[in-house]
DNA sequence: ACAAAAAACCACTAGAAACCACTTTTTCCC
DNA sequence: GGGAAAAAGTGGTTTCTAGTGGTTTTTTGT
């Protein structure tokens, strides 16, 4: 399936509009005919994006976000993120997508953006917040013993 | 059946009417001959809401909540919160609803709200509380396995 | 230098929000 | 209890902003 690598330094317009690179257009384009989904990520705050799935990859996360069982505050905390600010749609004529003003402010997106490739999915940041992120992310030694296994 | 995404920021007008999205009223239009059914959600204090449902999700959910042995405590309440609060009606002419008094403040809805979607129906939040629950839901790691065990 | 892509720009349209006028209901006082 | 005043509800119109589509200019890469 879809295997997205590589970022992208992305501007968008005055009216939250933003070009998506030509390479990417054509894989979409013969991937999922140019259907895509916007959502939320729901990690921590300081790393509020917006996630690119191709329609494909959303309809199977899609049933198994809304078959969890929502007794306890974080699933349902995903719920509202994920579904609650799921957007699909097509590139336009000109391989544009508007993106809702509801994940604009969520992901605190202005004019200079990244996108950042992330196999199944990609990432949309604020330049200014993905910067900063990568800064400060570093100082975490609480690894997983899955992530110990690796030898990269 | 209905599948709700993505969500909306409204305006309530000074006396208490909201504007239904123009896209969501052609939906609730063909789903339900825009007939729907208001009522209140009945999560923690943090997440008060209203819930719209249009109105044949809502007969199918009614008698289930009906039909509940109610010795429990919480479950006079889920009665109390749900059955109570149920309200049915249809978009006026201009695709707008007027939300009841009672629902108002059960939500602290004033003028800015969220509509959020939620599958089968949507979540209909103070804008305020909703950023308030948003940042406060983040710190919690109380997560079920299910949830752990996706890969988003 | 040329071609292709990205960014900026501009004109037009549709939708939302604010506004206004009118009706009905409730409340309060006489 | 009747009437006046206030509040709440209803319907419609106007204004303005955000969305849409397209074009031009600038930048980048070859």
């Amino acid at each position: 399936m879809s295997n997205f690598l590589g970022s992208h330094a992305i501007n968008m317009d005055a009216k939250g509009r933003l070009a998506i690179p030509t390479k990417l257009r054509e894989e979409l384009a013969q991937l999922c005919g140019g259907r895509i989904v916007l959502t939320a990520s729901a990690n921590t705050d300081e790393e509020r994006c917006v996630l690119l799935y191709p329609e494909p990859e959303w309809e199977i996360l899609r049933p198994k976000i809304e078959a969890l069982p929502n007794i306890k505050k974080p699933v349902r905390r995903l719920q509202r993120l994920m579904l609650g600010n799921a957007a699909p749609m097509e590139l336009d004529s000109a391989g544009r997508i508007l993106v809702p003003p509801t994940l604009r402010s969520y992901a605190y997106l202005e004019k200079k953006l990244m996108l950042i490739g992330q196999g199944n999915k990609w990432e949309l940041w604020s330049e200014e917040r993905w910067m900063a992120w990568l800064d400060e992310s570093s100082d975490d030694d609480d690894v997983p013993p899955e992530m110990e296994a690796l030898s990269l």
